[in-house]
RNA sequence: GUGAGUGUAGCUCAGCUGGCCAGAGCACCAGGUUGUGGCCCUGGGGGUCGAGGGUUCGAGUCCCUUCACUCACCCCA
């Protein structure tokens, strides 16, 4: 019996690789324009920090996380996202002592023991931004005009923005209650989910796709309406800042995420083209976690974008990088395989990107492979070469050829690579 | 966790109501020039028909179990 791969859990081959990398080479090139630094934490945290974070009744905390207790007898957890980690890290390290606002960025491994789907998977990975220190609503619209042209440099037009406010501490429980009244008069009327939802998550109603649940929502009360004062006045000014950039957005006032902590801002990126699992991207505020985790009182704004999503809407587009070859050296018979040998490490010390195949074979074989790869010249060595001194070099995409002497060949070399440089 | 669908070569798939050695295209390798690629032609390697059990004279084809994948619910990135 062979052994598979952990459900859930996939490999990312050789030949997909190139755009994970364009990706992640595209957010970082962005991500620091905008600020941020990149910040490595750990895969293992303790299982508590995710409890006290996320909240001990989400879906996440109750049913997905990979715990365990390890051989010293402590509970740890393989982290389900990344804010937790990243706070834990910038208290421990008193990071807010070197700077008012941190700007930091993460990218990696997240896991959750959910039921694999597109756009789902146990391990998955994010490319994950915390803005920490500022409550300024421009701080919001900042995270949000990155995305824009982190995913405008992708090629990625499509995408809708909603945004939405959860309120605070101060309003958000009266909210609730409003809520929880609300539909405790139309409760025979949910479906059993929503019934549930009521006792454990009753925001959660205001996303259900039932008919009857929508028909009792119609005259739900909705968050927007119930905001405090600064709630609001923070919301209006995220908004007049986004118009002021020029990112288009809309208000869902249905956004709710499944963390506990976020508070004010939250918003999700969607795409038309992810099947059920839409979300490219989701974030928010949260003010007062870093409190509740044991660091100073300061306030919090983040997003996760999926990795594999991305990746995913990005695959089916064309303009995908191919690699290719500077150099490919065909030999012919033992000594002139010994001489190549040698000037395939020498092209590779120069900076060619040069192949060559031990295998040999006829000069017919070598060239496929050469034409395989995608090699922009062909070296060839064989007996008449060698008895000459001299080597022929084929271009491969006209077909000429000449021969240079062995003992030029190097600077040949060399010339070649600045030729791929100024190219490049 | 729930429901539905699918599982035949590396990839995409064919294989009708169970019956002759399990096939095609692509990919891979080789030959078609005594040392010259891409196209074309010829040939070759490669499959425990997801796994295990059962029905049958006989199963890729029927039944059961299991695993995986896909889609949806759920949830979220």
């Amino acid at each position: 019996m062979q052994i598979q791969a952990v459900r859930g859990f996939r490999d990312v081959l050789p030949g997909e690789v190139a755009l994970w990398q364009k990706v992640e080479a595209i957010a970082r090139s962005v991500l620091e324009r905008y600020g941020f630094r990149e910040i490595r934490i750990p895969i293992l945290e303790k299982t508590e920090l995710f409890s006290r974070s996320i909240g001990e009744s989400t879906d996440i905390v109750e049913k997905e996380m990979y715990t365990f207790t390890d051989r010293s007898g402590i509970s740890l957890t393989m982290r389900p996202e990344a804010t937790a980690g990243i706070l834990r890290a910038y208290i421990e390290h008193s990071l807010y002592q070197l700077e008012p606002v941190s700007k930091l960025y993460c990218i990696g491994p997240m896991f959750r023991h959910e039921r694999p789907q597109r756009g789902r998977y146990r391990q998955f990975h994010q490319i994950n931004a915390e803005v920490l220190g500022s409550s300024d609503p421009r701080t919001d619209a900042e995270l949000l005009a990155l995305l824009r042209t982190l995913f405008e440099e992708l090629g990625l037009r499509e995408l809708d923005f909603q945004l939405n406010s959860l309120g605070c501490p101060s309003c958000r429980p009266g909210f609730r209650s409003k809520v929880a009244e609300y539909l405790g008069t139309k409760r025979a009327r949910l479906c059993s989910d929503c019934q549930r939802r009521l006792m454990t998550n009753p925001l959660r109603v205001y996303d259900c796709k039932v008919e009857t649940c929508r028909e009792a929502l119609a005259g739900a009360p909705v968050i927007l309406d119930e905001l405090c004062q600064e709630c609001e006045a923070h919301f209006l000014s995220v908004q007049k800042n986004l118009s002021l950039l020029g990112i288009p957005f809309s208000v869902n006032p249905f956004i709710v995420r499944g963390l506990d902590y976020y508070r004010r801002t939250t918003f999700e990126v969607l795409s038309s083209d992810l099947g059920a699992q839409n979300a490219v991207c989701g974030g928010g505020r949260y003010d007062g976690l870093m409190g509740e985790l044991g660091g100073p009182d300061l306030p919090g704004i983040g997003f996760a974008i999926g990795e594999e999503r991305l990746v995913s809407i990005l695959e089916g587009r064309a303009g995908a990088p191919t690699s290719s070859l500077d150099l490919f050296l065909a030999a012919l018979g033992e000594e002139a395989t010994e001489k190549a040998f040698l000037y395939l490490d020498k092209a590779r010390r120069l900076g060619l990107r040069a192949e060559m195949d031990f295998r040999g074979g006829s000069l017919k074989a070598q060239m496929r492979r050469a034409n395989k790869l995608g090699s922009r010249r062909l070296l060839i060595l064989g007996e008449a070469e060698l008895s000459k001194g001299m080597a022929t070099v084929k271009d491969m995409a006209d077909g000429t050829q000449v021969e240079i002497p062995l003992d030029e060949l190097e600077s040949a070399m060399a010339g070649w690579k600045e030729a791929c440089s100024q190219r490049g």
